[in-house]
DNA sequence: ATTACGAATGCACACGTGTGCAAAAGGAAC
DNA sequence: GTTCCTTTTGCACACGTGTGCATTCGTAAT
């Protein structure tokens, strides 16, 4: 049996509005009352039903947040960065994985719909354009994270990329590099054509040459895909002296194999990754990436939402409220001045 | 303008109940006034508000999980695997993460309540039994995984934390250790014990002496706490040849410790590990552990929860339904016989 | 005593859906 | 045509809240 707030009304002898008054700490009703009715609530276990006030206030109090995947280190910690913000402001997220499965995202967002989210955080790369439209045409507040179309959506906020790479990139050069090669994961769309951009646009103003087969694109970005890949490298009749990976899982991978072909990092071959997941510090030897802020990133998409949702009064709310955040190369130990005489033999 | 079953009606030139059973495939309506019905639906582009149903039913297809934190890979697993049954059977998933905070933790039940989930599913290894009894009370199905009090609660699943220690311990035993030494993690309550405890059945069987400064308990479960935590051991006078981590992530560090006082492994030194992260294939060297069927362990919970609110005819379901699965050993490059002769010295 | 007025409370409806029950419609049998 | 039964549909209420408006009450001013 659920008590409901009439069953409170009763117990207290006013009308069930006086209660849901009450209860709003609305200033229509004497302090007296309030402190009564409140007390009485508590008393008789009294909690609200979020359907039935969802239902009259067209308002759930509640985030969806899309991913493609959740046991990935890298949006782990975005979320841990959006649920943060959001029980800190009183709202609940609902939470689903696309799997990158057009039928699975369809189905979501239905399902977004007709819970009556309040906001949208997409932190995937794909997202289709088909089911955009349904959500904007529904009137749905969507913050975009790292989406590959991020400047298509009206409220977006994603990691310059492109500047990123260029860091990463620059590094390797400064450290003498002149063969350096680009593993990218063609799964991640833009991100991956961002990071590309920066390596060449770097590779370029240095006035290096480098040939088609130093950059290779995989369908995945796992240690394993990594690891698989590295051998395009080492079978070049001329291989690379640095290879910078699209991400920190691919660049584990590659550590991986490397060791097991006896090819010391980084004395014979540098490796820099993207991302810096808690991971990366605990390579052998640590890994040199690009660190992003995740957490960071997924608590101002989640503050970008609530500010939509809840404009604060004298705070324009912006028409577009694009985000490009930089990240921060960090220097560890698996990146180093080039052998340039080829000590190593592939096993 | 939300579009309600009462347009649809209007449009059908029928009352909305036609429409709410038609779309519920009612034997009532007849065939042809289904498919009219359902057409006009599709046209005008209604969908229902889960809001109202869930008023009207008192189910509102979704469940909660409380997780202690997000960002762990050994939690995400667990969620990725909870999330693709529920996705499978139409039922939507509000998360939460306590951060072991009893305030949160109150919030959230709080909330869960007032959203009338159907089900709850906890991975978190301890719960306040006060939060626990108001749960209970109200009546609401909860689902424990790897819970410190898992036999206190009618449904839970976990994993059998004793069997799975002694199986790494006996592996360190049998490699003709006889210094083995247990890292521990405070923070994880029973789970932490029941390892150390299966760790001291096999030491006690196989008649080993271990001295008590032997274990070790650390309030943290991640690298850099295992990291810290190493010293206590490198320190001790007579310190161990191998070590036993409560985690893949404290061994991780440790790993990472060890590498850093050049003390080899597993030539000078064993690590062991527990859960099977993904990244434990990756260390350098890779990870012997305790392979804990994390996604597996994950979906049994959705399906057990799902199973008590949709009871399958003819299949009873029992008063309890605790499920205790066992993990395997994986044996990789970490752990080696030892040497006895103390080869290294700490920087 | 009457009027006026502000403070406090109750009435009644709405939100969008589901469902028991009555009613209508359509045959079939007499 | 009447009766009876089956099939199909509509009426009306309920779920638990929130809120505009009317109402009541108490008090002060006239």
């Amino acid at each position: 049996m659920t008590i409901t707030i009439k069953d409170v009304a009763k117990q207290a002898g006013v009308s069930h509005s006086t209660v849901s008054r009450a209860l709003h700490g609305s200033p229509l009703i004497s302090d007296e009352t309030v402190e009564r009715i409140r007390q009485i609530a508590i008393d008789m276990g009294y909690f609200p039903s979020a359907a039935a006030r969802s239902l009259k206030t067209n308002r759930s109090h509640a985030l969806g947040v899309i991913v493609s995947t959740i046991d990935d280190p890298f949006f782990s910690e975005i979320l841990q960065g959006i649920e943060e913000i959001a029980q800190e402001h009183g709202y609940s997220m609902l939470m689903a994985a696309s799997q990158r499965d057009p039928e699975r995202e369809q189905a979501i967002v239905q399902d977004m719909r007709e819970r009556h989210v309040d906001g949208l955080i997409i932190c995937s790369a794909s997202f289709s354009a088909g089911q955009r439209r349904k959500l904007l045409e529904y009137g749905i507040p969507i913050v975009m994270v790292n989406n590959q179309a991020a400047e298509e959506y009206r409220y977006s906020i994603y990691h310059d990329d492109v500047d990123g790479s260029r860091q990463v990139t620059r590094h390797l050069i400064e450290l003498g590099h002149k063969r350096i090669a680009y593993l990218g994961n063609s799964l991640s769309g833009r991100t991956t054509l961002d990071r590309l951009t920066g390596f060449r646009q770097e590779i370029e103003s240095a006035r290096l040459d480098i040939p088609d087969d130093y950059i290779h694109e995989i369908p995945g970005g796992r240690p394993e895909d990594g690891l698989a890949a590295l051998n395009h490298f080492l079978d070049l009749s001329r291989p690379p002296t640095a290879l910078f990976c699209f991400n920190d899982m691919l660049a584990i991978g590659v550590l991986n194999g490397l060791q097991a072909n006896g090819i010391r990092v980084p004395e014979d071959f540098s490796v820099a990754g993207f991302d810096n997941i808690i991971f990366s510090a605990y390579t052998n030897p640590p890994l040199t990436t690009l660190d992003q802020p995740k957490h960071y990133i997924g608590a101002e998409a989640a503050r970008l939402i609530l500010e939509l949702l809840e404009p604060v009064t004298g705070d324009e709310i912006s028409e577009q409220h694009i985000q490009k955040l930089k990240g921060k190369l960090l220097i560890r130990q698996s990146t180093a001045p080039p052998n340039e005489a080829r000590t190593w033999t592939k096993k």
